[in-house]
DNA sequence: GACCGCCTTGCATACGCTTGCAAAAAAAGC
DNA sequence: GCTTTTTTTGCAAGCGTATGCAAGGCGGTC
């Protein structure tokens, strides 16, 4: 019922207010005594300083603000944890917000979401428009993307080398055999999309084989779906690569719903790797973004950023790898 | 990279800093005049209330403390959405806690939130000690379990009626013909996993059937994978009713590796009804939680208790259903 | 035109804490 | 023991906002 304050403790101990908060204050002076005095008294009470009074004042609130959209793609619950843990850890915490399909609403939320004075902004799966960019800068909050990339040089970024990648990813189905290759792109309005889709093509030029269809499936399922059974009409493609795992799944399921058997007739390479790809039932093979590492980049990005006042921003690229597995034939030279 | 104040919008106004407070805070009285002239002088400012300072002074700070683990498991990244959501439509904001396994991490976990002054608590998938049942107390934060239940009195909790839905789920089991059915149970630690065991139980006593075999599963993957292999070595059970859909899946994955196939050798049946279970790969026969109507719920019940104050804790269970899909053989004559 | 009541507005204070400053106390140096 | 240096401590001023209170402005009534 009663809220416990700095002044109630010091009474008690019998010092200073002021006493007490520097007790609470890491790196602050006060004898020996003193703080034996006030941490008995504080527990006595169980007194605990109240982080928004000393976010006022001392202009930090040790919060950091998360845009997260796309909540059913396993990637983002799986980041969102890691992100959440490693925040913890150096003592900030994740204030939520979940993103609308609108870039309006984006721009309304990131509003809302500096009223509460938080220290930075980590958008995941969202990209952010160039007047909220200057809002952010303004206000000098720093801004990190997750996951997504920006051209203008505003915020820092971390992502997957995404074009490489999906050079990378190409390259192996062409390897295989492949000569029918098919890509269900990931939304086109992201960077992301683009960017794998820009690989797939590199690697489709430089080896001089036509794609045999490119379509975007707006990182849906439901979109995903309807491609795949368009693509399974009439001549078939013999390979797919598909923007994300989340994709891949339907992809997957459609293929079988038509008679088909993946990694047989047809090849399917996602990109992710969530831990759903290696369940026996997916058996997706698929690239795997180093999730541990651009958590880890990010954080560290952030945390720089908000210690060091300005800073540069940075895009990073992270290499992950490509993990086989039974959804794609494989090269026979390689197989084992 | 400057803070705005209400007292430069003021000047800029020529009005008073209360004025300012004043055409921000909804009921508060201000003549149409200054309202306009405040407007503007804020808009060409861009400025926007700060949220800490007003937490302060109110004692409201319009967060609400997430404590959630297992994110693994759809079911709550897809409650966290429609949680954030329904709470940001509100007015309200989710600061995230990842809970760690450790009873007593959650305990220094608590504490942590309510460092952050939340005007409540929603924990989801967590059980809390009871001294820290007294501290929320104590201080007047409301606290809703969600998902989970309690069975002292102090707090308000949302689950489904899960007791009564096992036994359902179980007496259609027994209505299908089998008659060798094991229980991969949820963690016995939990009381979702308790109610769901007790009533697959009452199914089976009011039938007068053994249990083929009975097991915890810990709602972990890695574990209902080991307890199927278990099962399926020797004289095998012709159904297994699981714990929740996120070791069901683990359960059919391990069925087709031993070569068998679900709804034909084995039926099985989940608990939950995650988007997942609906896709084709798994189509799994499973209790649908009312996931919308718990958000709902739980929402309710904490704004209820934050703006009433003083409300007594609700218990409520509310109703689903059982999704036929093709995981589990069905009755004869309910074939259509 | 004087009087009454109501709506607006400014003043001042409070919310719980941090922090610069200067005084007091303790430690160190001779 | 006395001065000098260092550490500890209390005082007081904010941080940005809401709000009770009293003064001011306004229209309406007779």
């Amino acid at each position: 019922m009663s809220k416990i304050t700095s002044a109630q403790v010091a009474k008690r101990a019998g010092v200073s207010q002021s006493a007490v908060s520097r007790v609470f204050t890491p790196g602050a002076s006060a004898s020996a005594k003193t703080v034996e005095k006030v941490r008995q008294a504080a527990a006595d009470l169980g007194y605990r300083p109240n982080v928004l009074a000393r976010a006022m004042v001392s202009g930090k609130s040790r919060i950091i603000g998360l845009v997260v959209a796309y909540l059913e793609n396993q990637f983002y619950p799986v980041a969102l944890e890691l992100l959440s843990n490693a925040l913890q850890a150096r003592g900030y915490h994740i204030l939520i917000f979940t993103a609308p399909n609108s870039a309006d609403d984006v721009d309304a939320l990131i509003e809302d979401l500096m009223d509460y004075q938080v220290d930075g902004i980590i958008a995941a799966s969202v990209s952010m428009s160039s007047p909220l960019a200057e809002r952010a800068q303004h206000s000098g909050v720093p801004v990190v993307l997750f996951n997504r990339g920006q051209e203008s040089g505003a915020f820092s970024h971390v992502t997957s080398a995404n074009r490489t990648a999906a050079r990378a990813v190409t390259e192996f189905l062409l390897d295989g055999g492949h000569s029918r290759i098919a890509h269900i792109a990931g939304w086109q309005g992201s960077s992301t999309g683009r960017d794998r889709q820009a690989g797939f093509l590199d690697a489709m030029q430089a080896r001089d084989v036509q794609p045999f269809a490119m379509v975007d499936g707006m990182y849906d399922r439901a979109v995903a779906m309807a491609c795949t059974r368009q693509l399974l009409n009439g001549a078939r493609p013999d390979a797919i690569f598909v923007g994300n795992d989340h994709m891949a799944f339907a992809v997957l399921d459609t293929i079988r719903e038509a008679g088909l058997t993946p990694g047989q007739d047809i090849s399917v390479v996602g990109f992710d790797d969530v831990p759903m790809a290696a369940w026996a039932s997916y058996d997706l093979t698929t690239y795997r973004q180093p999730v541990n590492r651009m958590v880890e980049a990010a954080v560290n990005l952030i945390m720089a950023q908000i210690e060091a006042g300005e800073v540069s921003p940075q895009k990073l690229e992270l290499d992950g790898r490509l993990i086989l597995r039974g959804s794609a034939r494989i090269e026979k030279a390689e197989t084992r």
